[in-house]
DNA sequence: AATATTAATCGTATATTTACGATATACAAT
DNA sequence: ATTGTATATCGTAAATATACGATTAATATT
């Protein structure tokens, strides 16, 4: 972008942004689904299921890791990946505590 | 991006990377915050807060108003916006159905 | 009517994202 | 050792996102 302004918001903002991000594309979160779906992956099976190149795939992969959002181990000359429940139950938190559903009546919305 | 490929995927994961994608910037993080702790915002009590242009907060409020992530009403000369809980329980809801709770035990994880 | 105020939109430059194929790496099998 | 297979990384082109200032539009005030 042209000026980067991440800097200027809280260490919370960005992760909480940063989380997002990582699920704001529709093959992460059906690389996702894949994973949790299986309990267990490896990436040529993701690769058969979704639409895109393997090298793509791998991106994605390495963006959803990045962002802690799975876990990646070596197997042999396959790779396993899983979800991290961990990360997803601390968005939760997160999220919670910034939209706190206190206001969720909205009295006084316009 | 290059080509695109995001109608090769469900409505329902567009639909989900579409709500991250809206939260997936501090700055808009830092704008749902603000209008869920006063529960109505105007634009210019926005604008004070964030280390933002007029112009950029405005932006970033048209993204959040297209993802359905507030409502927004215009009260003479100024703009009043307020959070679309709907909206919220609603991704919540997705999110449940795609991660479903139930491998959160992760037996064969790796 | 003229001026001030508020917010939205436009035009833009730059950074980032996304996609691909090609190549590299790392292990497995022969 | 050589060959095959699986995945990661590199280099890239094109699309999108993000930022800004300038302008426009719409109401409010004088």
């Amino acid at each position: 972008m042209a000026i980067n302004k991440k800097d200027q918001f809280t260490i919370k903002e960005n992760s909480l942004a940063d989380f997002a991000n990582a699920i704001s594309h529709p093959a992460r979160v059906a690389i996702l689904k894949e994973i949790a779906k299986k309990e267990k992956c490896i990436c040529g099976e993701i690769v058969e299921v979704l639409p895109l190149a393997q090298s793509t795939v791998s991106q994605h992969l390495k963006e959803l890791l990045k962002a802690e959002l799975i876990t990646g181990t070596i197997d042999g000359v396959k790779s396993c990946y899983c979800i991290n429940w961990k990360t997803f139950e601390r968005f939760e938190k997160q999220f919670n505590e910034f939209f706190a559903k206190t206001n969720s009546g909205n009295p006084k919305c316009c």
